[in-house]
DNA sequence: AAGGATATGATTGTTTTTGCTTGTTGTGTC
DNA sequence: GACACAACAAGCAAAAACAATCATATCCTT
């Protein structure tokens, strides 16, 4: 049978039952458990189902079918992310660092938006000012999701308040994850003066601030500083970091994390 | 049988009778005592259940409600919505009452859905708690689209605020639209308590309020009461209403829009 | 038809899950 | 307080699920 036919026959066997076991599936498409697991890893990278563990899951009965592009979702992610399997890693390891329960704060951006894939099987309680991430977690996981209130601004998909007082400080978070244009002695900088002041009451609410930032945005300076180092805890970048600030980073207090670049395929 | 699919077998027998044993599961759901022991650890870090000696209770009642498919949110587009056309023109008609630049409150539910379609080619600053409209306006239109903060109820498709102090204090409108289960004598009604709070929060920072309610809602109970009728300015519904009604609304100082069903195809 | 790319199934070793056993803790009864 | 019993946590070993690898088969291009 050809893999189309497969994948076709294994969405509607979904489309019904909401669970199905590899073995099921194998027997039923006559096919090996391996082809099986592989056509699952790839259905679920399509965002077509839920790959848990013996099996597949459906995402959500209606959405499969109503599927659309939403704002700026393809434009978020086609275009310009070139270190896309760099950063996916460095978002990869991001989730890791969260208990399933634990309440974090997402900062908008093209790097934390990869955290996406790997939150899709946890249980975390989410506050994002992301609303492309919002809409695709709520759509494919089971995490609990918070807003923040404020205006839409579609081109970012990014929910922006201009106010004081908003339920953003009613919520604590034990991390915050963010993206940056550059990290550098000068501190973490921002390219939107738009973002700064939501971004800087989201730091607030949080015990740790987690960036996430590959090596080409080391040392690198942008527009405007957000935060000083001393604010930073962890930093995750990958393993072509120079070495020299690297070192830099860490005698700052802020512990590093490395993923190996190697791994991007 | 699949670890998630017991999990979520487990939610499910727990949302019928608030509490279970381990030895019910055990049998019920085909594992050891063990295994369920386990998985009900697992849930409760998830914040999913609570965890107590003996076996599971629910968390809270509203958690519970939640996973009701009810009301309003994207499960309304799909299936039973029999009167769609009739609610088409009376979402087409609440949209005709604002003018380009206004600033109104839509509040979630399937009537207001409908005006989206309306609202496509109209440039109006929407703060609206339903989710898939605030996605679908910002999909499809110029609108300008404020959301208040909260948590994001998948179900539903709406922001529910649990808090006191939120983004909505801060917006002023003119109108505030919205559809209900019930209207008559004793006030707009509501059949879930959770919407209540919001909704009444959203209520007081408008200056009219606008009810669409096709004919078969008049007169009708639920659960809750909103509000009384002298908060309502505009009530919108089909001429099947019965004049008697009508007048009685009339002679409440409101002031009743009918549109014609039988334009309806 | 040759060659390369891709898909598949079998095999391997690793990780995760599961049920069982044991000893401990908690609850209720007398 | 002593007892019995249920509920439990922890450790362990078997089984299931898995990822990675390789060899073979299939498809596509030239």
């Amino acid at each position: 049978m050809l893999e189309k036919q497969r994948h076709k026959l294994l969405l509607d066997i979904l489309d019904e039952q909401q669970f199905v076991s590899v073995n099921d599936l194998s027997t039923q498409l006559n096919a090996s458990e391996a082809t099986i697991r592989r056509d699952i890893t790839k259905l679920s990278k399509q965002g077509q189902l839920r790959k848990i563990r013996g099996g597949a899951e459906v995402l959500k009965v209606q959405d499969r079918r109503v599927r659309r592009p939403h704002i700026s979702g393809s434009a978020f992610l086609a275009a310009k992310e070139q270190r896309a399997d760099v950063k996916r890693l460095i978002a990869q390891e991001a989730v890791k660092l969260c208990e399933d329960g634990e309440f974090i704060i997402i900062n908008g951006g093209s790097s934390t938006y990869m955290m996406k894939e790997f939150l899709a099987d946890r249980h975390l309680n989410v506050l994002t000012n992301s609303f492309v991430l919002a809409q695709d977690l709520s759509e494919v996981s089971d995490n609990q999701i918070t807003l923040p209130g404020g205006e839409l601004y579609r081109k970012q998909g990014i929910i922006l308040s201009a106010f004081e007082n908003d339920t953003i400080q009613y919520y604590h978070a034990s991390k915050m994850f963010m993206g940056t244009p550059g990290i550098g002695e000068f501190g973490v900088m921002e390219s939107d003066p738009l973002l700064i002041q939501t971004e800087q009451k989201l730091k607030k609410q949080a015990e740790q601030l987690i960036v996430l930032a590959d090596s080409t945005k080391l040392a690198k300076r942008s527009n405007f500083i957000l935060c000083p180092l001393s604010e930073v805890d962890i930093l995750i970048t990958d393993s072509e970091a120079d070495p020299k600030l690297v070192r830099f980073f860490e005698s700052e207090d802020i512990k590093v994390i490395l993923v190996d670049v190697n791994q991007a395929t």
